[in-house]
RNA sequence: AGCGGGGUGGGGUAGCCAGGAUUAACCCGCUGGGCUCAUAACCCAGAGAUCAGUAGUUCAAAUCUACUCCCCGCUACCA
């Protein structure tokens, strides 16, 4: 059997969190948690899946931040990776390698692949401006200046925008311009920076944006505008010390960009997990081979790191890398409609949400949620209805009348169907267009859709049940009651694999209650419309599902007092 | 300001890029009915939308075009 199908290559990737704060739910919507569920499906699809990502974790927040903690930035990045990684495990995200930007693999590949660059020809240097604190020794970017708006008085404008009047500003004409960090006023002082030409790439950029197929209409406009408006060469260093080393002659002190480092993160990630399996040249598999797909979950704040920054820097290699196959970019979760902070508490972070439910019940209610067309809100009411109404009342309770009838009336055992009905041969049929219908949307990174599939399955359960009422027939027509039960049982088991990709741990206490083999996520997708063998003994059903009793307010309340407790711990 | 995305029954969303094979779909809620196997869950029927507005293209517009209003994001050194 073994070769005997030539396996898809998909290599799966998820936009890399920058960890100077835990994740909160909005930044694992569409990346990591998008991700997790899209290689889960490849993987049951029988495909070759790696899931690769790593935490973010050069640059000047994170700089700032340890300058605040007290700490230097290594020791609050090791402490955030620790814990970042331990909640990803968390969420069930099957990572094949979870690593990071201060991993050596990627350092000496971003370094090699720079200078690649660079001796291409596609990077030069030119000497710039900038703001620098003479106090903190540090040059600051925009955003960390702060001073009276010149046009509307604010006093709080930042150096790149008003957040009062919304003007675009020039840092240099902010008036009384200060440090963010520490207050004092800072000066303008010449560097030196190093650029990569993207215009060189604007016509192979833009013939690949509008010949793929799979790119969302977010990404695509806006991609192509970008280019349409003319690239502009973009810095790929940095005057920051927490970084990687600038490998270019004359770039000493000098840093890497972080997200010129962390696109290049998918590649070095891939190395690297390559390596630890021993297979040094599998990478290359994904990356080169051109049957082989890419797939990247991103949120919208960066799709042209993804559309125009990966790929440029790809082509410049002069390699025939793989360009991104699909760049999957979501809009925004909201938080009771605005933007999640930290500071203001608005938001749940995904440390936060483990303590309120379980793993299963966030990763269904935010695919069910995930802003793939717009902007979506979060909020209890809603997260209330979806656990309560669709994975509870719908499809908890139509397998667990299933099997629990199947428990107490037929022994535990898959019973034995007469000839089934037209109408029983057309219950099998939805469900298997339901099945195919999931695949189809797996396939196009249409996640919101498929929760909502997956619970149709259980409508169309519940509606045969009650068009048949077996617990009628058992009375009268017991092979008859027997064959609506046996097909009912197919739709459970249907069910149970479907479901595998959003919801892991349920999927495999499902599949452990029917005593199959192994796990479902060993398993195939196509187990999904193989019947149940008349017989087969399950075990004894337990509901899958808690209804939530609690309203809004009271959980509101509650995460209020877990915040307090935790910021105590922390 | 420029650019991108969005505005769809009371609430939440899909459809729009490739205009029509639908009476504008789905979930919640609401009204009425049914069922009692199941976690007071399930099922059926019904009310409720001229698809932000205006003008246009077309035999045909939620879908294409133009303009207007409102919300979100980006604007290249925040990451």
């Amino acid at each position: 059997m073994e070769g005997a199908v030539k396996l898809g290559k998909v290599l799966v990737t998820s936009a890399w969190p920058y960890i100077n704060v835990i994740p909160h739910l909005g930044n694992l919507v569409g990346s990591v948690l998008s991700a997790d569920v899209a290689a889960r499906y490849y993987r049951l699809r029988g495909d070759d899946v790696l899931l690769v990502s790593g935490s973010d974790e050069h640059g000047t927040p994170i700089e700032v931040e340890a300058l605040r903690q007290g700490i230097t930035p290594k020791e609050l990045t090791d402490r955030n990776h620790t814990r970042v990684a331990e909640l990803f495990k968390k969420w069930a995200i099957s990572f094949d390698n979870y690593t990071r930007t201060e991993s050596p693999v990627h350092r000496e590949f971003v370094q090699e692949t720079l200078m690649k660059i660079y001796r291409n020809g596609y990077i030069f240097s030119q000497e710039t401006q900038m703001l620098y604190c003479e106090n903190d020794q540090r040059f600051l970017p925009d955003r960390f200046v702060e001073g009276k708006c010149p046009y509307c008085g604010y006093e709080r404008a930042r150096g790149d925008q008003c957040d009062m009047c919304g003007r675009l500003l020039e840092t240099t004409l902010l008036i009384e311009p200060r440090c963010v960090i520490c207050g004092n006023s800072p000066a303008i002082k010449t560097t030196r920076h190093w650029y990569i030409d993207l215009s060189r790439f604007a016509e192979p950029l833009t013939n690949y944006i509008k010949n793929n197929q799979q790119l969302p209409l977010n990404a695509k406009n806006f991609s192509l505008n970008w280019i349409k408006e003319g690239l502009k060469p973009r810095a790929v260093t940095r005057d920051v010390a927490w970084g990687i080393p600038a490998p270019f002659p004359g770039a000493e002190g000098k840093t890497i960009y972080v997200w010129v480092e962390a696109v290049l993160g998918y590649v070095s990630a891939t190395i690297e997990y390559c390596r630890r399996i021993g297979k040094p040249e599998k990478w290359r598999e994904f990356w080169f081979d051109k049957s082989a797909i890419t797939l990247y979950f991103v949120g919208k704040d960066n799709i042209p790191f993804h559309t125009i920054i990966l790929p440029a820097l790809l082509l410049a290699t002069g390699e025939d890398y793989n360009l991104p196959w699909n760049v999957s970019a979501t809009e925004f979760l909201q938080f009771k409609g605005a933007k999640a902070s930290k500071s203001q508490r608005i938001g749940i972070w995904i440390d936060e949400a483990l303590e309120l439910f379980p793993a299963d019940y966030w990763r269904f209610f935010l695919m069910a949620t995930r802003p793939e067309t717009k902007d979506t809100n979060f909020s209890w009411a809603f997260f209330i209805e979806k656990i309560n109404a669709d994975l509870n009342d719908t499809l908890g309770n139509f397998i667990h009348r299933t099997l629990s009838f199947i428990n107490t009336r037929f022994n535990s055992e898959i019973p034995q169907p007469q000839k089934l009905t037209s109408e029983d041969e057309a219950v099998i049929q939805s469900i298997q267009d339901k099945v195919k219908e999931l695949i189809h949307e797996f396939d196009a990174a249409r996640l919101q859709s498929a929760a909502n599939t997956l619970i149709s399955m259980g409508r169309v359960g519940n509606q045969y049940l009650n068009e048949k009422e077996p617990w009628n027939l058992i009375k009268s027509d017991q092979e008859r009651a027997a064959s609506i039960l046996y097909v009912a049982a197919q739709i459970v088991k249907a069910i149970a694999v479907a479901s595998a990709p959003l919801m892991p741990s349920i999927a495999e206490q499902l599949w452990q209650t029917l005593k199959l083999p192994g796990s479902v996520h060993t398993s195939k997708w196509d187990e999904a419309l193989t019947p149940l063998t008349v017989g087969h003994k399950i075990a004894k059903a337990a509901p899958l599902f808690r209804k939530i009793e609690t309203d809004e307010k009271k959980l509101d309340e509650t995460l209020t007092k877990l915040r307090d407790t935790m910021t105590k711990h922390a």
